[in-house]
DNA sequence: TATATTTCTAAGCAAATGCTTAGTTTAGGT
DNA sequence: ACCTAAACTAAGCATTTGCTTAGAAATATA
């Protein structure tokens, strides 16, 4: 037949998705992909088709690793107290050294406009909806609580993760934790 | 003497505010600011220097208009309904047309990197920090509440906010509002 | 070993970026 | 009216962007 790939597939895509975890998608250039990935530009494109191929695979891959938590998250029966735990989780797993990096698909639904690629905000609405059931679900285990409470519950919720997406980047661990006990007060 | 200027600098930047809001910060490039800014790139260089003058005064000329909500919270003595009526003010102020742009200061934040430029780093943080020094001198309007909880509510708060201003992107007004309700429902 | 087929290297492409500059137009003071 | 200093126009600069391609290197099969 012919030549093997001197890369595996799978392990360049994992160190894209930090690059773009760390940089966001319009400042992660080619170059940058390179030699994070640690191969030719040749191989990028032939493996993934173009920059946002990468950059699909990486919102791939990160949904794979994020599964980790989800799936604690939609086997929990532990009401909103497994929500709670949710957040903690979130925190840790967005968490690099001593920084952290919010959510990637967070990040990227701040960092895409208007204009921007109607199949990447696609994956990324799918994702945020997909958190936002496991919310609802999670929420009906508490008693007495109603389809329609549970859902404005859970968009109150989301709007908590998403703020905490972006505080986790500017404030520190206790006041996180403050604003975690917080949100979680008064449902 | 010489010739006069055919635009005038505040009017222009004003122009420019709008763009960088809608855009942000680097995905707006100085060909877009010409034709927004109504001028030439020779006169936009010789009143503001570089790129991130012109975004520095536009930081300047939101500040100035987002002023008259934080001026409006800053003489209200109504505790925490000031702050909530603040919220809302805020997404009235963040609308254009149907849709809503966030906050300018919120969405820098999230786009600039760790190697993003401190002198707007700077800007950015001085700006979120006096909103939450507003929180606190209002949530100390109400009774018994110390120092040390005031603070660690402002947290929240600001938390909250921040979601808000990712969310109002993508949400509609009701699930918005719903979102407000219950975040000052137990404080 | 020879061949066919794929992967690799590295050079290069057009377009876009932030910024500059040469040269023209305008206007106020003499 | 003339001159000087500022503001304009538009062309152009080097660099960076995403992506391509020509040609060399490698490997499974014949």
């Amino acid at each position: 037949m012919a030549r093997k790939k001197q890369y595996n597939e799978e392990e360049v895509i994992e160190k894209a998705t930090a690059l773009f975890w760390r940089n966001g998608y319009e400042a992660t250039t080619v170059r940058m992909l390179e030699k994070e990935m640690g191969i030719n530009q040749f191989s990028i494109y032939s493996s993934f088709g173009n920059k946002q191929g990468v950059f699909l695979e990486s919102i791939n891959a990160y949904k794979k690793r994020i599964r980790s938590i989800t799936d604690k998250l939609s086997k929990s029966n532990n009401g909103k107290e497994g929500i709670k735990q949710y957040f903690y989780d979130f925190l840790e797993f967005a968490k690099e050294d001593d920084k952290n990096r919010g959510c990637l698909v967070t990040n990227t639904v701040n960092e895409i406009k208007e204009d921007g690629d109607p199949v990447i905000m696609e994956q990324l609405m799918d994702f945020a909806n997909d958190i936002k059931q496991l919310f609802v679900d999670n929420l009906l285990q508490e008693k007495g609580n109603t389809v329609e409470e549970a859902a404005r519950q859970s968009n109150y919720l989301m709007n908590s993760l998403l703020g905490l997406s972006v505080s986790s980047k500017v404030f520190d661990q206790s006041q996180l934790n403050d604003t975690i006990e917080f949100t979680f007060l008064n449902i």
